[in-house]
RNA sequence: GUGGGUGUAGCCCAACGGUUAGGAGGCGCAUGACUGUGGAUCAUGACAGUGUGGGUUCAAAUCCCAUCACCCACCCCA
């Protein structure tokens, strides 16, 4: 157990971590040329706000939270998605004040008590924005658009649009009454879940993956085909700007999201091939949402996407991961050197390059190999007989060619180089 | 929550009831051939007693049970 991670959790070595920090660093990247900036909250929020804003009746509330009293007897809550948070935050902050919308984006780790398989673990990481205080359905395709692009930035060119619609309350309502009275009918045929779902939440029945239900939910009333008038023109009018930006994209009658507060546009970003788990990044529109939490009745709308989903499918292509390697190996021979070389390597280290060096002084020949192991691009050279004449080699390791220059020289040397690279 | 599979050196993988409580490989690691020059080659060496706990047996990585973890699927979702 003492050296035993929780299950559902992962530690991350390099180089893996390196794929990591590639990605959130390509996503920031995507928000900056959208306009979002970056919002942190807290990993643990009281349980009510989730219980609220993720919904009663999902999953995820009724089975998936890590909940706990603190010792002050509050129920604090591990947050199982970021949504919920960051209206919190931004009700609590009234940054609803501010002249709108606004635009946030976060990235961390989310915890649901599920079990564990490909694509799903206990602790897992998103990618999020949000735009809260507007209901243009420009800003819909925006988001669509802004999630594309940083898949398209990543290499991800595959990745599906699974797109639909799942109205207001007001045309949910409709809805609810059509699909319950419809389901109602053909009660037997239904599976035993279904059964339970039909008065609690109809709306579910619709994307059951058992086959009799699936068969009889080919021909019921979906939230699309039971849209109001403004709920039916939102969604012609985020068609057509994903038409115009070329954004491909499948409707999906079926597509309904796990959580409860979403309103209108709802989407999913879908790669096949990684598993049962096909559903790297999703999100929509949550227009009652603020309001439910306490804030204003403002509209909203994001996504979030799962980090190591995104991997995985990125990884269907090819295991290599950039590794990053130094740029000088200084090899030190016996007590002397290592006094010179001390402050000279920090000195180095100064210029922006990546110095190693060895720390158990062994031999150069263990040295170089060390050097070599880690590939690095050179070598620099530091024995007796180097400081009794105050020139040091320095080799380069791809090529195996070496010159002897001084202190002064190397300096300027690298100093030249980091010049350049910076031009 | 339900179901299936797996668990042997740092990693990958054999052995699937028995000759010395055991073992051949590959990668990696250390040292040397090359007494201050890496990557190739060769030699030598180190590292596990088979997830954990029980049981069956003269004898168990090998069979049985339990437990834990991982993998996979259902459910659901990221």
């Amino acid at each position: 157990m003492l050296t035993q991670k929780p299950k559902g959790t992962n530690d991350l070595f390099p180089p893996e971590v390196f794929l990591w920090e590639e990605i959130e660093r390509k996503f920031r990247e995507v928000c900056r040329r959208f306009g979002y900036q970056e919002i942190r909250t807290p990993i643990f929020e009281h349980t009510e706000l989730f219980e609220r804003g993720v919904g009663e009746t999902t999953d995820i509330v009724e089975k998936e939270m890590y909940t706990f009293l603190d010792k002050a007897g509050r129920s604090i809550t591990l947050r199982p998605e970021g949504t919920a948070a960051v209206i919190r935050a931004y009700v609590e902050a009234k940054k609803y004040a501010d002249p709108g919308p606004a635009k946030y984006f976060y990235i961390g780790p989310m915890f649901r008590y599920d079990k564990p398989q490909a694509g799903r673990l206990r602790q897992f990481h998103q990618l999020g924005v949000e735009i809260l205080g507007s209901d243009e359905p420009m800003v819909d395709a925006e988001v669509i658009l802004m999630a594309l692009e940083f898949y398209r930035e990543i290499g991800l060119n595959d990745v599906e649009l699974r797109l639909n619609s799942v109205g207001c309350p007001e045309c949910r309502k409709s809805l609810r009454e059509k699909l319950i009275e419809y389901f109602e009918e053909r009660k037997d045929e239904l599976c035993d879940l279904c059964k339970a779902r039909l008065n609690r939440n109809p709306l579910r029945i619709l994307d059951c993956k058992n086959e009799s239900c699936q068969k009889i939910a080919q021909n019921a009333p979906t939230p699309l085909s039971e849209l109001c008038p403004d709920c039916r023109e939102h969604f012609t009018e985020v068609r057509k700007y994903l038409d115009l930006a070329q954004v491909k994209y499948v409707i999906d009658p079926f597509l309904v999201r796990g959580l409860d507060y979403y309103t209108k546009t709802a989407f999913e970003f879908v790669v096949p091939e990684i598993g049962a788990q096909s559903s790297i990044g999703g999100g929509g529109r949550y227009n009652g949402l603020i309001r439910e939490i306490g804030g204003p009745d403002q509209p909203g709308i994001g996504f979030a996407l799962g980090e190591e989903r995104t991997i995985l499918a990125l990884k269907r292509k090819s295991e290599e991961i950039f590794v990053p390697v130094p740029d000088l190996f200084v090899c030190l021979l016996g007590e002397e050197a290592r006094e010179y070389g001390f402050p000279l390597i920090n000195e180095l280290r100064r210029l922006n390059l990546w110095v190693e060096t060895d720390y158990q002084g062994k031999s150069l020949k263990a040295q170089l190999k060390a050097a070599n192991r880690l590939k690095a691009k050179a070598a620099l050279i530091i024995g007796e007989e180097e400081l009794k004449s105050g020139r040091f080699i320095l080799r380069d390791l791809e090529t195996g060619e070496q010159v002897e220059l001084s202190r002064d020289e190397l300096i300027k040397k690298y100093a030249k180089e980091r010049g350049k690279d910076n031009a």
